[in-house]
DNA sequence: TCATGTGAAGACATTCACAGCA
DNA sequence: TGCTGTGAATGTCTTCACATGA
């Protein structure tokens, strides 16, 4: 599907431009110039240019680019397909507010399933989802057709989960341990590490 | 502070870096090589030799780098206080989960404080973190010393919060919000969009 | 022998600046 | 006039590869 091999910052500020568009299209704005997806992303106008002349979609000069059009092609040259599913692993103070969080949003992508190893924990539903026992992991996952799946386990099990998850069709994973995991190679390892991120705001507080 | 002016990634580098070293010392190493870094961190080798020239530590090719030493090395040259404050604006479930997340790790940074605009949500303690009510963080700020500022609103208060944040001390924000912040040129921002980061990882998980 | 420290090369990302067009 | 689309230039980051030293 993935049509040319695009850079992972790319795909990122797509993923930016897309959710503008579709805001603007909200506000039932028809065209808009590239300075003003700069303004309102903290992207400059010309990156801006550079990435649409990628996903290949023309404006024009006089009026800018079409809201609605633009975002189509981005949708179909991002892949974006509507209820995609993912699933969690880690049901403390992390995992519970991202079910709230990802499942409260209008998104396209939503958690059918979560995992923890607490039985406190499982065997219930939370924000709509059904959590199960990390044992069920394995089987669950296989006779599923999920293939994304976010760790917010303790780092100490994060490997474990993410040998089980490759194990079982997920090739891409959205890891908030931190911890560096080993994957194959075909599989896509997101990090996204919290506290180095509260760190290193922490390092630019200092003048 | 700041001694010279390092790269963004360096510095987050660093930190990766500096954690694991953290982590070795406890389970008593002394030495380490910087392909044995590399393989805990994911980082290269000679990435990680560039990135140690530049906090001006020197190792030994007979044994590796002294843990002890590199890591107060890293500490001075980061810049690393202990019991750094930050505060918290936005009590929902990411930013309850982030004081959970956070206050329970044994980090430098602690949250001495929250905002929120629901009075449901303040004037209690959560995770052992007092929260005022929003209208009280202009002033609450200012008689601080706080000047990390972690933003978890809805995106259409984001840029408001950020204007109070700036207006009394803030220096560095941490956004979670999926919105652009415009601040003045000496605020440092971070952005930390999690829906992004959710599609980012779907959009690698078609092959 | 094997790892460090580092100049030089290479790869990658961003911006410049302007032709072309409505 | 003021935008888009883009070759070329610039800037930044990463890796290579090897001299050096224990």
């Amino acid at each position: 599907m993935t049509p040319k091999k695009i850079a992972e910052k790319t795909v990122e500020r797509l993923i930016v431009i897309h959710r503008i568009l579709v805001s603007q299209k909200a506000n039932n704005i028809k065209f808009i110039y590239s300075h003003e997806i700069a303004k309102l992303s903290g992207l400059s106008a010309p990156q801006i240019r550079r990435d649409l002349m990628l996903v290949g979609y023309s404006g024009s000069p006089a009026k800018g680019y079409d809201v609605s059009k633009l975002k189509n092609t981005i949708n179909t040259f991002l892949g974006f397909k509507k209820n995609k599913e993912a699933v969690l692993v880690g049901l403390g103070y992390l995992g519970r507010a991202l079910l709230g969080y990802f499942n409260g949003q209008d998104s396209n992508i939503k958690f059918s399933m979560a995992f923890d190893i607490n039985p406190e924990r499982v065997n219930r539903i939370i924000s709509g989802v059904n959590c199960y026992h990390i044992d069920e992991m394995g089987s669950r996952l296989s006779s599923s057709n999920i293939n994304i799946c976010v760790i917010a386990v303790p780092k100490q099990s994060a490997q474990e989960v993410a040998w089980t998850a490759v194990d079982n069709k997920i090739i891409s994973i959205l890891n908030f341990a931190p911890q560096h995991l080993r994957v194959p190679e075909n599989v896509h390892v997101e990090n996204l590490d919290l506290m180095t991120m509260l760190e290193k705001a922490a390092y630019y507080s200092m003048e």
